[in-house]
RNA sequence: GCCGCCAUCGUCUAGCGGCCCAGGACGAAGCGUUCUCAACGCUUAAAUCGGGGGUUCGAAUCCCCCUGGCGGCACCA
């Protein structure tokens, strides 16, 4: 059975998109091999805790239709799904470790260790733990434990071999054990470290695939070494790549933008965004007989030919013009019907549905993002009250003069409208331009005719009266 | 500094030893359509496949070195 998850840390205003990234690929993953994604919330650092960040990061993964089988919401077979409740766990399988002798007891405060560091840097070696605690005898600790010194327990990392895993994405990694720090696995407040926390849940949870980015390839030896001191079997890691900055660097929020609810405000679609975060290093392959490459697929689609081996290792830069154009492609893609539900919610429910559904047709083409929708239909509820360009009064007014006393369909306004340029001796373009204006105020707009009958007559009208009479 | 990962147009990528003087998409430029703006269609510019060595009849594709980019080195995840 495959099983995979993601475990965010609540620490942000709301689920990272970096995490929106690594959950659509275990979800993908998962749901291809008729297996479970779980979500597991990682709130092990009170210190940084945000009030409602788990709900924002749960609200969002629904939001974008990433459905979890087993979470904190919706429970399963190993609940609770936060670390938070389950510190006697943790406890219980550190002391196993103690026990075994592949971890112990460290009294240091962290003055100590500030001064260690202090003191190695001085001496130009890198910053790491020196086991002095380790070499402490069943009494001293017995007696510091009774004097309820406060401690922590770390993992013993052996200081000669070296540590191999396999990487699905990468292939075989190894680290020199001498070189891995000895990590504390539970802190002095009971909450355990990411370490120790992950491998017991993952382990407990039946993970079978630890798909994550790439930045935990150097804390995997670490697990690795905790799967065997416990004596558990390992599960499959996949590290794959982290989402860049247009510079380069780790997609951060000072340099981009990286909240889900951004995204959600802005205007995007769940699935142009899963889309487009589908392409980050992977691509559709060409398909038997009917070799395509497609940029725009389903999330379904993704699912019939998804391989975890074909993500490629490398950073993409997150490019924020390109999902725009996706996300116009999804929104010219969507029926009508539906897009005016997503505007009307989008906007809570500000604008009528009638309205919405009236002046779609006439920008949906010119929309990026359902924000847009607002701004390009803002003339149609009020009227302008500047010009972008001076208007011809002496054309508008024999516009409107023949105009007031037709009945309005497109063929008729714009044969009349046509036949009043000819009679002026003017381009349609430019009596047509100067209409626009009075109307809209703006030189860009939707088709004319079609905004003229949105507009309604009588409106219309008094908005060409005003100009000619300005 | 140490350890590790990575390396094809500005960006996302195709390419898995001959089909490639490297294909597609975004973006850019231009043209067409057109009442403006979009949308749509066509065209163009854009990578001496980071550099250098090998292997091979033949390398973007395999190997090595260098360089560069990124990540990690907390009682944070």
């Amino acid at each position: 059975m495959i099983r995979t998850r993601i475990a965010p840390s609540p620490t942000g205003e709301d689920l990272h998109i970096g995490n929106v990234y690594t959950a659509l690929i275990n979800y993908v993953f998962a749901k291809k091999n008729q297996g479970k994604f779980i979500i597991r919330i990682e709130d092990t650092d009170r210190t940084r805790l945000v009030p409602g960040s788990k709900e924002r990061i749960l609200a969002s993964l629904k939001w974008l239709g990433i459905n979890y089988d087993e979470g904190p919401d919706v429970g399963g077979p190993f609940a609770p799904y936060e670390q938070s409740k389950r510190l006697d766990l943790y406890k219980k399988y550190a002391q196993e470790l103690v026990d075994k002798g592949a971890a112990y007891y460290c009294f240091c405060t962290p003055e100590i260790l500030e001064q260690m560091r202090k003191d190695q840097q001085a001496k130009k070696e890198l910053p790491h733990y020196d086991q002095r605690c380790k070499k402490l005898s069943k009494a001293q600790i017995k007696d510091k434990l009774e004097k309820k010194e406060k401690y922590v327990i770390r993992l013993a990392v052996p200081s000669e071999g070296t540590t191999t895993f396999n990487d699905l994405i990468r292939g075989e990694i190894s680290f020199e054990n001498k070189l891995i720090d000895d990590q504390v696995l539970l802190k002095s407040d009971g909450y355990p470290t990411y370490h120790l926390g992950v491998v017991v849940d993952d382990h407990l949870m039946e993970i079978s695939h630890v798909i994550r980015a790439e930045e935990w390839i150097s804390s995997t030896p670490k697990h690795v070494l905790l799967y065997k001191a416990f004596g558990w079997t390992l599960p499959v890691f996949a590290h794959g790549p982290i989402l860049r900055n247009p510079d380069r660097s780790k997609l951060s929020k000072r340099k981009n933008p990286v909240w889900a609810s951004w995204y959600r405000e802005e205007g995007f679609l769940p699935e142009a965004i899963l889309n487009y975060l589908a392409l980050m290093g992977w691509s559709l392959p060409a398909q038997a007989g009917m070799p395509d490459g497609r940029e725009i697929f389903t999330i379904k689609e993704m699912m019939k030919s998804f391989r975890l081996e074909d993500i490629k290792p490398v950073g993409p830069a997150f490019d924020l013009t390109k999902l725009l154009w996706m996300n116009g492609e999804y929104i010219r893609k969507t029926q009508n019907s539906k897009l005016k539900g997503q505007i009307y919610e989008f906007f809570n429910k500000r604008y009528s549905k009638e309205e919405i559904e009236k002046t779609l047709p006439l920008v949906k083409d010119r929309m990026k993002k359902l924000s847009e929708w607002e701004s390009l239909t803002d003339f149609f509820r009020k009227a302008p009250t500047s010009y972008e360009i001076p208007v011809n009064k002496d054309h508008l007014k024999n516009v409107l003069t023949v105009l007031e006393k037709k009945d309005w369909s497109h063929e008729i306004l714009e044969q009349t409208s046509r036949k009043v340029a000819e009679e002026l001796k003017v381009k349609a373009g430019d009596l047509f331009m100067s209409i626009r204006i009075a109307l809209t105020g703006k030189k860009a707009t939707p088709p004319l005719f079609e905004t003229m009958l949105v507009l309604e007559k009588e409106e219309s009208l008094a908005r060409l009266k005003r100009a000619v009479s300005l």
